[in-house]
DNA sequence: AGCCAGGGTCTAA
DNA sequence: TTAGACCATGGC
């Protein structure tokens, strides 16, 4: 079996070095709530259209309901708009401030994200992450497909937190290159088509 | 046509 | 505590 080290050093060397989802919080916070269970490709779609609207101030003087019509292509948008606006508002409780949100311990982060309408463990992880650089390691339906067409089998999501976690640096930057990487493999198409050129892994199989 | 996409919430048993 | 319904839209 690979150890995690393996597994990014494989990735690593297959997509080069990766990227991080975004240096704008006020992005990752809207877009990890755009992308819940919906297509990157729309989120690319929507990114556009709200290309001017990604400043939390202007997200918060927004009618709901434009907001609806602008991230409509990414379904759920009522849910989606209401979300946004809460988080935009959880946001302003910390006055925008992004040395003063990153100065909070991790643990409050993510229970005050999680007490959000519409942010489940995912979409705080992500924005623990890539927003505010807590070392909290990300587990999505990519990250358990890649691992189940490795051959591993775990319990749960926390299971795989503790694997990764156990020997990788405790180290938001690691954890978020780390994940990306595991989306690039995945929207390569890797374990959906018969085999992916060039994969170090040999995905061929679900 | 029908199924899925980087999820989350609510309800029933 | 867990399974199932529901939320919405676009792409293939």
């Amino acid at each position: 079996m690979l150890t995690p080290q393996q597994i990014y050093d494989r990735l690593l060397s297959m997509y080069g070095a990766p990227r991080w989802w975004s240096e704008d919080p006020c992005r990752v916070m809207v877009q990890a709530v755009l992308v819940q269970n919906t297509a990157w490709s729309s989120v690319e779609k929507v990114t556009q259209a709200l290309e001017d609207f990604f400043q939390p101030q202007v997200l918060l003087d927004l009618p709901v309901d434009e907001l609806e019509e602008l991230i409509r292509p990414c379904g759920f948008c009522k849910r989606k708009a209401t979300t946004i606006r809460l988080l935009m508002e959880w946001y302003a409780a910390y006055s925008f401030n992004q040395s003063r949100l990153m100065a909070q311990p991790q643990d409050r982060l993510r229970h005050e994200l999680l007490s959000v309408h519409g942010i489940g463990a995912e979409t705080a992880d992500d924005i623990l992450v890539y927003a505010f650089r807590k070392p909290c390691f990300i587990v999505d339906a990519y990250t358990r497909r890649f691992l189940q067409r490795l051959g591993f089998r775990f319990a749960d999501d926390d299971a795989i937190r503790a694997f990764f976690t156990a020997e990788l640096p405790e180290d938001a930057e690691a954890y978020g290159h780390l994940h990306w990487l595991i989306l690039d493999h995945g929207l390569q198409r890797c374990g959906k088509v018969p085999r992916c050129e060039g994969c170090l892994f040999g995905c061929s199989e679900g």
